[in-house]
Parts: C-alpha cells; structure tokens; sequence
RNA sequence: GGACGACUAGCUCAGUGGUAGAGCGCUUCGUUGACAUCGAAGAGGCCGUUGGUUCAAUCCCAACGUCGUCCACCA
C-alpha cells in the first residue's frame, strides 16, 4: 500500500469491477421486502452538477446501506430528454451555424435533436459512474424510450376516455422566441424598467406600458367602490385611437386599484391574463393583436374598406413589426394626435420571462388540459394522512398549499422534441385546420385545410409539417397509429411533466412486468425541494390515478447548492461550480461525503469546499489506519484477552453500529457521517491505536475487527476508499456486497 | 401582498429544556513503530433584540429587526 490513498488510482477500476461482478443488480426474493429507489433522471444532454452529485450521495448511501443489510435492492437510473430546455440548446446549435428551426420540417428536426443527444448521452452516463452510484444499468431507462411512450400516450388516452381530458382555448404563457407555452410554475418574473404611458381615452385618461395593444382593448374597467367613476359604469363611449374611433364600455372590477395611474385600466382580454378572465365574465370579444411570432398583426384592420388613408399609413406602418419596435411608432403618432399626456420613465414593474429568459407574450390559444379536481384530491391525502412522508416536515406545507390551489393544467406543449399527443385530424372533417409546412423545394407555407386534400399536397404536407393548429371544436380521434390517409398527428407534444409524472411506473415496467409487481411502490423519491410542486405532486397523482398505490412512501427533499460566495450559482455570475475539479483534486469520496455533511436538514447551503478538504484527509486517515493495521498483523506480541481498552472501543463501536442505523433511519445522512468521522479518527486512531503502540497485551483480534467494521460502516458514505482498502487487505469478496455489522451484544 | 426558513466561535454550519459543538482558519510545540492530507496542547461565543412560560430557555411561546427563498401579482 503507498503511503498516501491516490483516488486517481483506484477510482476508475473499483467501479468496474462492481459494475462486472452483477453487484448493482437485486436478486429478486420472493418472500424478502425489496427496497427501491428510481433515480430522478438527469438531462440526457447536460453536464453532471454538484446538485446531481449530492442527490446521487445521498441516494446512494441509502441503497448501499440496505444493499449490506441483506434487501434486494433497485437503483434504476435514467435519463430525461428535457423537451424545452434540449430544445433550446440545440437551437443555440443551429443558430451558429446561421440557421434556425423553421428551415426544417418536424420530422427532421426531431431526428437531428436526437441524434444531438445520443451524441451527447454517454458523458452524463460516464459520469454518473464516475460518481460511484450503484445503480442497476441492467435496467436503465431513457425517457423516450419506445415502451415509455407508448404507457405515456395509453394514459392520455385513458385520461380521455375518462372526460379528464379536454382543448380549450386559453391565456397561455407563450413565448414568441421559443415558439412554445409554458406552465405559469415554469415562467419566472423579472424586475424591468418600462416607461409608464399616460394616455387620453377620451374624456379620461389611462396609464399602461403596453400602448400597443389598445386597438384591442374591449373595455375601460374601473373600481366599483371609486366615486369618482360610478356614474360611468355600463355606459359605452367614443374614444378617438390612432386608427379612428372605437367604442368601449365601462365595468366595474375590484381588483383595480384606484391609486394606480390614473384609476382606470384598459382591458385588453386577448393578451393579457387578467383581462382574459374578465373578459369571460363579461362576456367581451377576445381580439388578438399580437401573432404567434411576436409581431402586431393589423390585418383585421387593414382587411376592412374605405379606410382612411392616414389610417391605413399607420396601420401598414405597425404591421408585422416587433412589438417594442411598434410601440415606438406608435408614442410617436400619440404625440402627433396629442392624446400622450405624460411618461413616467422610472416606473419598474416584473416582466414575466420562459426559461430563457425571453419575454412571455400572454396569448390565447387552443391547449389541451387536464381537470386536476379528481386526481388531486388522493394525492393530497396521501400527504396529510401520512401514507407519504415527506422530510424534513417543514416542506409539507409547500406540498398542501401547491395542490390545494392547482387547477387545470394545461399539458400541451408547441416543441418537437417530446412525445406527441397521440391525437389525429382529419383534413376532410376539418376544413379550418391551419397547415405549416415545407414544401418539397423547401418554400415554406401556411394553408388551411381546404385545398390540400390532393394526395400529392397531402403528402407533401404530411413529410413536410411543421405545425398543425386545430380551432377549438375541431374533430379528431385519439390513436397509437395513424387511423386513415387523411389523417394529420397533432403537433404539439406533452408537457414534460406529465410524461415524468409516471416515470416510477414507465421505468418499472406498468403495468404487468415481474419488476412493477415486486418493486413497486418504491420505497424513496429523493429529490430537490424546487421540483416537489412540478414533479413530485404529479408522480403522486399518477401513481394513485393509474395503480390506486401511491408510487414511494418517502420522499426526501435535498437543499441547493449555493457557489463559495453563497449565491446561487449561474452562468452569468461566473462562480458555477464544476464537481469534475473537485473530482480530480480531492476525489468523489471526499466530495460526496463533503457535499452531504454541508447540509444536515434540507435547507439550501453553500458549498462545503473546505469540508470536502476535510473529508479527501479523512480518507487517507482511514487509509493510513489500514496500513497500521497491515503493518502489525502477525506480530509476536498479539494476543487473544481483551484489555480494559479493547473493551472501551469495542463499546464505542457498538454504540456507533446503534446511532448510524438510528440515523439512517431518519435521513439525518450529516450526522451519521460525522459520527463515523469522529469514531474513526478520534477513538479509534487517536486513542486507540495510539495506546496499542506501547501496550504490552496487544489484541490484533480487536484492532482488525474495529477496522473492518470501520470500513463497513464508512462505506457508503465513502464507497472507493473503503473499497480500495477492503482489497489492498484482502479481506472476502467486495466490501459493496459485504454484510452490514450487526450489535454484539455480548461486549 | 402571502408563506416558509435563517440569525450559535474569524468563516461555513451542526445541535440540545439543565456546565455550548464540528470542519476550516488562528496560536504554541512536535521528524515517538500508519498518516505533515499528521500528532499534542490551546485561544476564541451574554447561541439577533425584547418580553413571556418554567425551578431552569440558545432550544418552547409572542412581538420586533435583519437576511434568504418560494408562491401570487397592479394595468
């Protein structure tokens, strides 16, 4: 043994030798309780993250502890293709290369997406070695997976037949630069500095930031309890715009806060969220401005006879520009009219932002949704009466609040990469379809329905689609496999999460493999706190939806980590940190073990760099005991009666068999560890040891015995030190699949 | 606006109804049969503020202050 444990040397060898020998892999006993976890899968296209890292320490403490104890036990890992967010990236990709998503039809940029990720896929899978996780790769799991998508579409499909499931046209969070909706949980505010434009409607005026869309205000809304107003309310008024006249009438909302602006809002119900739900209640025309591009559409305008030519130089002069470019046009003309009254340039409000961080254009569109009200109320009893415990307890709350307030969740999604709903039109049945698609010399067009019933344009379409749009109403049929020639497969495709929201049952095998009936419901679901609403909530719905057992008994919720400087850590800032240095200069042992006594109850925490110094120590600390250890075997002077400090260490060492199970049991995964820690180096070493140099009843029976246990015990917290030692010393077999020590109670 | 959490040694954080803990850092000493990625000794804290419960509060309760995070959002 050297003198120094180099992680380099061992790392890389241990892990194979695990993986070869079948270690990862549970011998299925019938009568024997299994213990299962499902590996929350990492983006199949990203990199590994040091919240990845501690997710998979953590997981993988448990599984080896319960592994040592004698349970069959499954760690199924996978990978998540992560629609929008690999979407977004591979169109950075192209984008490079000067082209964009739109010269492509769907079929082929699924494939070329795919084909990114395949290209990509083996580093997160290499790397999720390199973190020592003892997952079963017999049995890994990617979440397009034929046989995931085929359980995905039978769900919906279900969902459906049940009246769960339906298209509504709706306020969605649409981003024009992704092309997509987002859920309101996936859309972020941004804090952003917008001039505030005081506006003359007539006889009043209106303060807004969003002067561009008052062509298709359809109403002026006041404050019921506003004195000033009352009069007003039901009454329809003239009020001169840039275009003309336009009649708005007058109604009462008490959200509108009399001390904003002026007191008065405009109410633009076609792109603005509120205004759309005000706009149900009284009943007013939902008139979009904006199209799917980000750009004023004034077709509606410019359509129309006898206009004024001024009018129409205006309108023509907004058409089809951005809409901040438009908005300037249009200040301007409202200065020309003398109709701006003032500008309020310091007036900040939050901006709502996608992923990327463009801005979100409330649009209304068609979506596909699901009624949450009967699937919810099972997942959140399983909550409140205990069958699902979440840790630390704390967290529950965010759990009840979430699903008490959740409603309808609109699961349809405008990306490619993802799975497609499993819905079909037909052309003939559906004249109003609207078509986008290439055509076979690459010009790209827009049609409806209509027309393109030749078969040669049917095919044309069909190769070349890039995006369908059914009209609320729309007749369709619900299939696997296309139902007909004239049939279209819709476009849009699953939300992510309703897809992962079945991940413990698709990766399992649902619903009649020998794995669902043995392993299932799994036992843990640990996680980040930040998906407990987004993820979790819906594994739980689902699991009890589709199999009337919730799909895991505890879910554990881990911190985030923060950089050094204990700010979140992001690209911008500059202090992400990257695990794979921390690798390569203190080893994983000492990193997974750093990372997972840096947070002890779940709270977000900093990056425990100097732990992680401490625990790559520690290693070579248990490393040098063994070399001891090595060194004084066969030694003369050993002999076989306990000493008074045999006795001591032996009693420490029970107690400590005792606290680990004791805490293991509750996820306190911290403690633990430093309680090893501090057996090891300060009883064991420190004491210990140091009075064996110089006794004259040198026990070695009790010396091999304390570090064996030592090293069963400290195995999975550090698996490859433990493992590189249990090996240099040629103790039985693998230290992974050794047994987990047990009390003697006789000491 | 609503909620949750934090406030403990220079730094990062554990913890408990009854003389305060760890890692790192710091000071002094040390090449003793594994380890300088080490050993020995040590300094350092009215456990955010103010009240209350208690024989006893860093821990329980209330209020306040500061910070962080999440949710909802006002044109």
């Amino acid at each position: 043994m050297d003198k120094n444990y180099d992680h380099k040397k061992y790392e890389k060898d241990i892990y194979r030798k695990w993986e070869e020998s079948g270690a990862f892999t549970p011998k299925i006993v019938k009568n024997k309780k299994p213990f299962t976890i499902i590996l929350p899968p990492p983006n199949a296209s990203g990199g590994m993250h040091t919240g990845n890292v501690l997710m998979i320490a953590i997981e993988d403490i448990l599984i080896r502890w319960h592994r040592m104890k004698g349970d069959p036990t499954l760690w199924l890992p996978g990978t998540d293709h992560a629609g929008t967010e690999t979407q977004i990236t591979y169109e950075r990709e192209l984008k490079k290369e000067g082209k964009s998503r739109f010269q492509f039809d769907r079929k082929t940029l699924y494939k070329n997406i795919q084909e990114f990720v395949f290209k990509n896929k083996h580093f997160i899978e290499d790397q999720i070695r390199a973190m020592g996780a003892s997952v079963d790769w017999t049995r890994y799991k990617f979440t397009l997976d034929e046989d995931v998508l085929e359980t995905v579409r039978e769900t919906f499909e279900k969902l459906h037949n049940e009246g769960l499931v339906y298209r509504d046209n709706y306020m969605v969070n649409y981003c024009p630069v992704c092309g997509t909706t987002y859920a309101d949980i996936e859309v972020s505010h941004e804090e952003k500095n917008d001039p505030l434009y005081f506006m003359k409607y007539g006889s009043f005026t209106i303060a807004t930031v969003r002067p561009e869309s008052k062509f298709r205000d359809t109403a002026l809304a006041v404050n019921p309890k506003d004195k000033r107003f009352k009069e007003w309310i039901g009454k329809t008024l003239e009020i001169p715009g840039l275009l003309g006249p336009i009649m708005m009438t007058v109604i009462p909302d008490p959200e509108v806060d009399p001390k904003f602006g002026t007191g008065i809002m405009k109410v633009t119900p076609a792109h603005d969220p509120h205004d759309f739900e005000l706009g149900k209640k009284f009943n007013l025309p939902v008139l979009p401005i904006i199209d799917l591009d980000g750009r004023m559409d004034f077709s509606w305008f410019l359509n129309q006879e006898n206009i004024d030519s001024k009018y129409r130089t205006r309108a023509e002069k907004y058409h089809k520009k951005k809409v901040r470019e438009a908005r300037k046009l249009m200040v301007e003309d409202l200065k020309e009219d003398g109709l701006l009254i003032k500008v309020d340039d310091a007036y900040s409000h939050p901006v709502p932002v996608c992923k990327a961080g463009h801005e979100i254009e409330p649009t209304v569109l068609p979506n596909w949704f699901i009624k949450v009200e009967s699937l919810k109320k099972p997942a959140l009893e399983a909550v409140k009466s205990g069958q699902i415990k979440i840790y630390p307890k704390w967290r529950e709350i965010t759990y009840i609040r979430w699903m008490e307030s959740m409603h309808d969740w609109a699961i349809s999604r405008q990306n490619v990469w993802g799975i497609r709903l499993p819905v079909w039109y037909s052309l003939e049945k559906n004249p109003t379809l609207q078509l986008t698609y290439l055509k076979t010399d690459g010009q790209r067009v827009l049609r409806s329905g209509q027309g393109v019933l030749s078969s040669k344009e049917l095919d044309e379409a069909r190769d070349g689609l890039q995006q369908l749009s059914a009209p609320i109403g729309s007749e369709y049929v619900i299939s696997q496999t296309s139902p007909g020639s004239d049939y279209l497969q819709e476009t849009d495709t699953f939300d992510t999460w309703f897809s992962s929201g079945q991940w413990p049952l698709v990766t399992l095998g649902y619903p009649d493999s020998n794995d669902f009936k043995y392993f299932y419901p799994t036992d843990v679901m640990e996680t980040a706190w930040e998906i407990l609403s987004k993820w979790v909530s819906r594994m739980i719905m689902f699991g009890i939806y589709l199999t009337g057992k919730v799909p895991f008994k505890d879910v554990y919720l881990h911190g985030i980590v923060r950089a050094l400087d204990g700010r979140k850590m992001s690209k911008s800032l500059g202090n992400v940190i990257n695990p794979e240095e921390y690798i390569e200069q203190y080893g994983v042992d000492a990193l997974r073990i750093g990372l997972v006594s840096g947070t002890a109850n779940g709270k977000d925490f900093n990056f425990p760099k100097d732990r992680v110094i401490a625990f790559r120590n520690f290693a070579n600390k248990v490393w040098n005991i063994a070399r001891f250890v090595n060194s004084v075997q066969g030694l003369a002077s050993s002999v076989q009666t306990e000493n008074e400090d045999d006795r001591l260490i032996l009693n420490d060492l029970n107690k400590l068999i005792k606290d680990v199970d004791r805490l293991l049991e509750k996820f306190r995964f911290a403690e633990a560890g430093e309680k090893i820690y501090e057996f090891v180096w300060h009883k064991f070493a420190d004491v210990y040891i140091e009075k064996y140099k110089n006794s004259k009843t040198q026990n070695f029976q009790t010396l091999n015995h304390v570090l064996v246990t030592s090293l069963k015990l400290l195995h999975p917290f550090m698996p490859f030190v433990t493992e590189a030692i249990w090996q240099e010393m040629k103790f039985d077999g693998q230290l992974i699949t050794a047994s987990w020590p047990i009390i003697n109670d006789q000491k």
